[in-house]
DNA sequence: GTGGTCTAGACCACT
DNA sequence: GTGGTCTAGACCACA
């Protein structure tokens, strides 16, 4: 069970668009499935519903998901997401900022990329 | 001459902390030498003093450069980074929020490989 | 009530730090237990908000307390305390500087071993 | 050969003069013998002569050394030397915030023992 | 001159 | 409401 971290930086809204993004990309949540209510997921995470509302509003805007008022809100088919690029320049910038630390650390190159390799092998743990 | 962004979503002082950063990775400024004071920084960038001294102390809790009252802020010597399990678990967390990031956008574990192994070999030879 | 003793050389800041951390580790503070808000701790000690501000974050980089920004600042757990080697040595540098100092003002090495004994038994009993 | 660290936030002139305390304590430094002049000293530590000047007058005002105008900086007599039981409660203070920070990050009363009977019996190294 | 601390405000994003 | 950031001052100890 998903459970936003409040010690993050990273904002509660943030946390759960993140989770329910790789959710659905994944495919663990399929086109067209109902995602839980605004006020159903409140109770869930504990969390202000205002906060799950934002959530719901900014994977709206990125065609994660799809509104239908008063029915709920559902999975976007696969087609209608926008590419995203903004997103992937981010993720990269993060690669950059992982690696020129590490190394600053005094980590080898050959030990980042074993790094690397263990987090892709290991799959994706933790959000 | 470098210029912080007021209208970027990144914070003032986080982009200060970054530029320097890069320019002591890169080699720009060297072990010992000694940043532009507080003030004259201030003056430079016309940003506010508190805001440089709080990217100093972000760069200094990293071991990126050293204080001595008084005197000014240098660059610190490599030989002195202590190794630090905290900031290794920063860098190596933005590691791993990169790439699964990166995965769920659709990028292959071969193509993360060498998106690292460029940044490594096209980044900074010797920190 | 407490209040912070303007003149005294050691700053405010560090002054809040201090008592809170004494709160903390004695257990009137409880863990989760929410700390006054910035701007009331502000009020209650008439202290400008950027120094408890500055106060509260000294206190989470040692992990005494964890920040949920929107809702409030709280007790950190116990047990979510990672081992933090820097800590420890800076805790153990302070040790090392109490020791010298007493040793050089005359005080034999089991007057400070029982002053040492009587710390850890008088004081908290379980942190 | 002694070097005051400009990293620490200790002040260059509090630690000349808890060095030079220190060697008079502990009879390095005896009775009546002559400190090297501000001058040589300043050049010895490649310090500003100000900065030693300060650490003089301090030792000075405490008793640990006397002026001789035109001859030079002595040691003083031990008689001479006030209490200082200002110093004493200072490192006693120290002491209180190591055991504590030590508990709170999870040692033990034993092996805070421990540790201070190493640091009694590895003698004392490092000012 | 240098950094360190502090006050008195202000605006912002998030809950 | 909350914390996070920033400006525009000020005073202090230290080098």
């Amino acid at each position: 069970m998903f459970q936003p971290d409040l010690r993050s930086r990273k904002s509660i809204y943030a946390q759960i668009v993140d989770k329910l993004r790789e959710e659905i990309l994944s495919g663990v949540l399929k086109p067209d499935e109902k995602l839980p209510s605004v006020r159903e997921l409140s109770r869930m995470l504990t969390v202000n519903p205002n906060t799950i509302q934002k959530a719901y509003r900014d994977l709206e805007r990125r065609h994660y998901v799809y509104t239908a008022s008063g029915l709920g809100t559902f999975v976007e088919k696969p087609e209608a997401r926008t590419p995203d690029e903004t997103l992937r320049a981010e993720a990269l910038e993060l690669l950059r900022r992982g690696v020129t630390e590490l190394r600053y650390l005094g980590m080898s190159g050959d030990e980042i990329k074993a790094a690397v390799a263990d987090l892709i092998e290991g799959g994706i743990e933790k959000s």
